[in-house]
DNA sequence: CTTAATAAGTTCTAATTTGGAACTTATTTA
DNA sequence: TAAATAAGTTCCAAATTAGAACTTATTAAG
């Protein structure tokens, strides 16, 4: 059995979360309007995806909030897909993907993608913490669904 | 354009971690799991997958090291399928979405699944920290893929 | 001890989603 | 003014997921 508690299941958030991007691409997408690629083109050679798939999952992530399309200037027709702060507050679940596929990949010596601190240039990572911030150890953890 | 910089892209733990659980199943499996739900029929009816889907997921799950498959009691046939190391390491991704769900989930009344610190029963949650488990706040980092 | 019910899959077909390439229509650039 | 680029759209093929029925072993009941 899990080191973990069981109890009932409510509302979920990872249910919900999924909805919104649990495909395969929207959190490619994701990434990559983060790093500033904002424009179709240059996401779709980016990422290898299939031209009508982008359109759709841009779409999407717009009517769900993550992303707004405005046009390059004033007027144009030509589009660009920014991140909104629903948007960016995904970061910690890429931080914590990132963490996750570093401390258990099998090729220790590759160079990983990271998030550092723009002042310090230091890695930043996840941390499990209680209301007052104080770090909680997993073994501690008791999940409720 | 992004509120983040943006720089190369190496090998990223992003895709890499979609490449193992970024599908319509996985996250759910693990989350049910973890939970403790280890039968192949209790997964099958918890979650209203497809059997042949379920089946897929485990074995992958399973290969990619995140579950193990053994017999429910010594030389039985019947299997049950248990979170490894790797899996419970998860468990921060899993806070991640939670968190970010309930924060940005228009009910706001809902009750929403949780995790929380066995010994205090208070929810926790995820922080973005320096080396130090210092806390750094979202504008100041810079992604690097 | 024999039968019925449960558990853990497997198999097959249908439906949905994704991939790929070519095509359109505007907008730039040369 | 022509050619190239950008942002899609359309259509068909391939892959993935869903649903139901079918096996085969194990457990429970009479």
């Amino acid at each position: 059995m899990s080191e973990l508690d069981i109890e009932k299941h409510v509302n979920c958030g990872i249910e919900q979360a999924l909805k919104i991007f649990g495909d395969r691409w929207s959190l490619l997408v994701i990434r990559n309007v983060l790093m500033g690629i904002n424009r179709f083109d240059s996401l779709q050679d980016g990422l290898d995806i299939s031209r009508n798939i982008l359109t759709r999952r841009l779409n999407d992530l717009e009517e769900e909030g993550l992303l707004v399309k405005t046009p390059i200037k004033k007027g144009a027709k030509r589009m660009m897909y920014n991140p909104t702060a629903k948007c960016l507050a995904l970061v910690p679940v890429l931080i914590a993907m990132i963490d996750w596929s570093k401390n258990w990949s099998l090729d220790k010596e590759k160079k990983w993608s990271s998030v550092v601190d723009r002042s310090t240039n230091e890695e930043v990572h996840i941390a499990i913490v209680d209301e007052n911030q104080q770090p909680v150890p997993m073994s501690n953890l008791k999940l409720r669904f």
